[in-house]
DNA sequence: GCGAAGTTGAATTTCATTTTCAAGATGCAC
DNA sequence: GTGCATCTTGAAAATGAAATTCAACTTCGC
């Protein structure tokens, strides 16, 4: 699952670790739920990729972590990520759930390759600004909206014109 | 589930039926399929309708015609038809799968309400236009995007500040 | 009509997601 | 620090839409 990188975040750093935990806090606190390592652990973790990670995918990076964290609280602690802002559900078509992390995060777009998976982010400020032309219109309060290009790219179109 | 109509397409004709019989017909021959009783009663029934129709829900419609065909043979149909550009696969993030037919339909997005599900059909040539450029800027050959946006429609905010 | 090849629908399987539950951890009150 | 109500955890089970299987049936080129 390749991905290029198109914008210019470092690899994240201990403070912004820091930072987000606390937001994390925060909204535990507010709802009535306790921290746990558990949760601070996959909240590290997810902050340390920039992939579009499936419940099941970032599990497997949680265990080299801990070995002990379980499937469901990695699935669990997802959920409440994405309730605090951390995370975003993004949907690329493919029957299985995946999150990006939103800390520090343009908000941006993509393009998936329908052949091998791979996805390009791409920015438009157009888009945004159609919702809420559109939610104006017909009177509704937009929440959020989802933008997804699907097509093959260049190395896969490549590789099905010489074949083996 | 609610659905505003915004563009002036009217009842689908017995005339649309057929050459939309023709189309799928074509494309069974081409692909090596045999015409069937079944299909044509499925296409008929799918194209009644401007619905946004589950494969169940869709079965559901069909049942009323011949209540002998199974479940199975709408889903397959359904894949049948969006291989041959009749129908096309909506989805409004509610976990199942939509479809709407695509015979003598103007291109369209959706937006949807998280609350009651109904959902409102806009037209934007932007996005279309966005899809190329895109495409053309990361050398994607794009086949196809999606776009939606959620909110809450004005009926569902009227019914929350104003509560039982 | 014959027969190869495709179709059908009930039943089954698949598989990501969600729920359940009993044992364990957390954090507020004292 | 201790008590204890409440929340958390992870294995296992349940859920449910989607996909597959298979034996009986239909289609269609000859
Ligand atoms: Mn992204
Ligand atoms: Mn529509
Ligand atoms: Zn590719
Ligand atoms: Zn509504």
């Amino acid at each position: 699952m390749l991905q290029k990188r198109i914008d210019d975040q470092p690899t994240i750093s201990r403070e912004m670790v820091r930072e987000a935990q606390e937001i994390l806090h925060r909204h535990l606190k507010r709802v009535g739920l306790k921290q746990t390592a558990q949760r601070d652990t996959i909240l590290k973790t997810f902050l340390e990729t920039r992939d579009h990670l499936s419940t099941d995918e970032l599990h497997r990076l949680v265990q080299k972590k801990d070995a002990g964290i379980g499937y469901t609280t990695v699935y669990r602690t997802l959920k409440l990520l994405a309730e605090c802002g951390l995370a975003s559900e993004v949907a690329f078509h493919d029957g299985i759930a995946r999150y990006e992390h939103q800390y520090n995060r343009r908000s941006h777009h993509h393009m998936v390759c329908t052949e091998c998976g791979s996805s390009v982010e791409f920015f438009s400020q157009e888009v945004g600004e159609l919702e809420q032309e559109i939610g104006r219109k017909y009177h509704y309060l937009t929440t959020r909206h989802t933008f997804q290009i699907y097509g093959i790219c260049e190395e896969c179109r490549k590789k099905s014109s010489r074949p083996v």
